[in-house]
DNA sequence: TTGTAAGCGTTATCAT
DNA sequence: ATGATAACGCTTACAA
């Protein structure tokens, strides 16, 4: 060790590193500044072989590049290294599946926390492999416009985020059907996935409340091309419709310029489009897009706080937060 | 330790998970069963202590939100992922500087290379903190037809990525001048970026070189709002422009939309559009842009080929790996 | 092929 | 307020 040679003793310079240890002021300065002069700087992998720490944070998904995941991250990363952590990330294969092999890849690390944004792993796989790590799952519940259910009687099994898409959801139909749409599509994300099905109960539900009986359902699976060719389809194999509501925005887009350039049909004056995340790419003149925001920010806090929580206080029952989310009127609806 | 209490003795379980070590294979085949039953996996923190490698490469970058930046941390995680390290990610501030708090943190989770996407740092400084990890540069030479320029005479001075624009960016030239684009604007990336700097340069002297005079310059900073706006004011308030190439993808739809949308003018009929990354937005029917291609794919096997033969080879002298560019010809030109 | 012992850089505990 | 010592989980000599 550099630094203890140079200077006096060797624990006080982990003292001195550590805000809450004693240790006096001036030889905690003059430790820092040897520290500095001789680029030293505390083995974090070394501390948290002791500390049981690693302050890293593991990040899976499916896909680092769709929109709206590098917009999570990115904000997620920035958060956490506020905080002292950093965010270690991991993609699952194509299939979407989290198989054990990625999971225990990941256990080597000794992540601190482990956020899964993928969908397709029951939250007992999860724990059962990261004994260490807590993990948080993002939950799309089941709501009405009373409030949310919850599965499990006494507060939730696991640390989550609950996204409420119910107000969203609402304002988004309410608006469709406000400019005399009646036929309404639903341009599904990836087979299975909890957000795109929740979002699909949710409308059926608030469809039906306002009279608008069943969704016309189109596949999709969250990108673009697909969402293009299955709107073709809608309009020269099916019936057409005359608004669609898309899981995701870049669906969304897919959607319109299928609708623009290949049907040429004109939005939103033949039909009506409604996406659903806001990404940034959402306000671009091309698209400008009526879509249902989650506040990004706000949910990367709560997500932050969830992970701080825990790790303050191991043993505490299961954690939860809760973020809503709101339509913004752009130029697809009218 | 508690596969060793299930089973035999303490480092035969080290070597049960190191290949090139000597055990009976019928022990280490037991040992990795029992491992698995008990959900054993080695700690790397640990093993980082004593073998020097942590398995990590930091990715330090402004903005993870940006496409371009996006798909690449993508394709670089799942490159990495199966060579058996894991990407630890870092953003910058917003200003584009890289600072030494910055670099300090990164230090202390003690990566094994770094890669800097951020071109505002020296090279002597990013070594000079980081004194075990390798740093790796991604560079863009000057070029000319007959290749390019070495400013270090013995081949580089640290490992670095060359990225070849000319071809790309000739191939863009002619494409433009062909369908008879005589006042050719260029659209900047952000101030002092080495990769529009580059681009600027070889385009300037693809352009004297085919007669066009100098291009006009507008300055943008990578994003799309940004252009939009110069765009808006390159025809509002200065002269316009019958073509523009742009430093990236992001800042090419800027140009598109404002030309559409604001200035009522049509691409490629009034004015052409070429952009740079070919990033998967770029074929989007709203878009269609043609633009000078990066193959994703090869950049990222170039990188980690580096970091791979860096590490095997810690004491070689500089590395080097070239990739290079070509245009991708779709709609915004014609 | 296998086990023993030492040590990687840090922090917690217990002294002083 | 400070120092000595042990321990965290692993690998790499060296010895058997």
């Amino acid at each position: 060790m550099v630094a203890r040679s140079a200077n006096v003793s060797r624990v006080a310079v982990s003292r001195a590193f550590n805000p809450h240890t004693s240790l006096k002021p001036e030889k905690r300065a003059l430790i820092l500044k040897v520290a500095e002069e001789l680029n030293y700087t505390p083995d974090r992998a070394a501390r948290a072989l002791v500390s049981g720490r690693s302050h890293l944070v593991g990040v899976i998904v499916p896909d680092v590049c769709s929109p709206w995941e590098s917009q999570e991250i990115d904000a997620l990363t920035t958060a956490l290294q506020n905080e002292g952590f950093a965010t270690l990330l991991f993609k699952t294969r194509t299939d979407l599946s989290m198989d054990a092999t990625l999971l225990t890849y990941m256990k080597g690390f000794n992540p601190d926390a482990v956020i899964a944004f993928v969908e397709n792993v029951k939250p007992t796989i999860l724990a059962g492999v990261l004994d260490r790590a807590v993990p948080i799952y993002v939950h799309y519940p089941r709501e009405t416009e009373a409030g949310f259910d919850r599965p499990d009687a006494d507060g939730p099994l696991y640390d989550r985020l609950n996204v409420l898409q119910y107000a969203g959801i609402e304002q988004a139909v309410a608006l469709m059907q406000g400019y005399g749409a009646k036929r309404l599509a639903y341009l599904t994300g990836v087979y299975r996935s909890g957000a795109s099905t929740a979002r699909e109960d949710t409308l059926r539900k608030v469809m039906a409340d306002r009279g608008l009986g069943e969704p016309i359902m189109v596949v999709g699976d969250f990108t673009y091309d697909t969402a293009y060719a299955a709107t073709v389809d809608l309009f020269r194999v099916g019936d057409g419709a005359d608004a669609v509501f898309a899981a995701n925005d870049v669906g969304a887009f897919g959607v319109i310029d299928a609708l623009r350039h290949e049907l040429k049909l004109r939005v939103p004056e033949d039909v009506k489009v409604v996406g659903f995340d806001d990404i940034e790419q959402s306000h671009w003149k091309s698209y400008n897009l009526t879509t249902v925001k989650i506040d990004l920010d706000e949910r990367v806090r709560a997500l932050v706080r969830l992970i701080l929580r825990r790790l303050s206080k191991p043993s505490a029952g299961a954690l939860e937060e809760t973020v809503q989310t709101r339509l913004v009127v752009r130029g697809t609806v009218g």
